[in-house]
DNA sequence: CTTGACTTACGAATGTCTTCGTAATATACT
DNA sequence: AGTATATTACGAAGACATTCGTAAGTCAAG
């Protein structure tokens, strides 16, 4: 019933808007993208009805102006990117992966132990 | 006198075999890859031939068979895919990307308790 | 009802990626 | 040397992504 298709760069930052905005027209899309990327509005009009086909987005048309809202979900989205990171980039080390997030020094110690707290409790979750 | 193109997904495939093989031959590439990709031999020239314009990979031509090896590092690559994935999936929130990661059955109690005292180290560090 | 503003639909141009066939070149073998 | 084999170089086709101009449709206000 499903195995929607990989995401384009395009189409990622369209979803990003949706992910955090909810469903949307375009040109809600359009002036949280248009401005800060130059694009145009038929541009991301274009995305969008080419994301509706492939099934990324699905579209209320009740309206004069339609409406647009993410069929992939965030969560997923996550889970395949990152197992594809992981095997493409990191040799399929998670404690690698984990490493190259943390070891930045922008990373604040509360940001740290709030994730040591994190794992404790998967920790604790997995026996 | 940098500043190395983005890698698209075929040449990350190479990248992967260079970064863990070190310096090779097309050949060694192609018989990591052709075999499980089920692409050709001149396909895998042609494309370390692009890397070697774009410079993302060195070629020393010495030999009668060129031997091409990574000018982008893994390390380099490490840090800029996961920069961005933070940014176009994850909001910026390096939790939920670490809580992504191992909030997965298939992370063993062992792998979670070695990333525990990582962390464990870090903060010492970050005082 | 007509005009103006907004929206969707369509088609095309452009650029990049991936792929491979074929030709040219170098090496090795007999 | 002459032939077979492996390698590189070149060019082009096909797929997809991105972009936008223009046409066609819809609605509201005068």
């Amino acid at each position: 019933m499903k195995e929607l298709p990989k995401p384009s760069e395009g189409e990622l930052r369209i979803l990003q808007v949706l992910w955090n905005r909810g469903p949307s027209t375009v040109r809600d899309v359009f002036e949280r993208l248009g401005q800060t990327t130059g694009v145009g509005y038929t541009t991301i009009l274009k995305l969008l009805q080419i994301m509706h086909e492939k099934g990324l987005v699905a579209r209320d048309e009740s309206a004069r102006s339609h409406i647009y809202s993410a069929r992939l979900s965030r969560e997923e989205e996550q889970e395949r990117s990152v197992e594809n990171l992981l095997q493409t980039v990191f040799n399929g080390s998670k404690k690698q992966l984990v490493l190259q997030i943390l070891a930045d020094e922008k990373v604040s110690k509360k940001e740290l132990t709030e994730i040591q707290s994190l794992i404790s409790e998967l920790v604790a979750d997995s026996r």
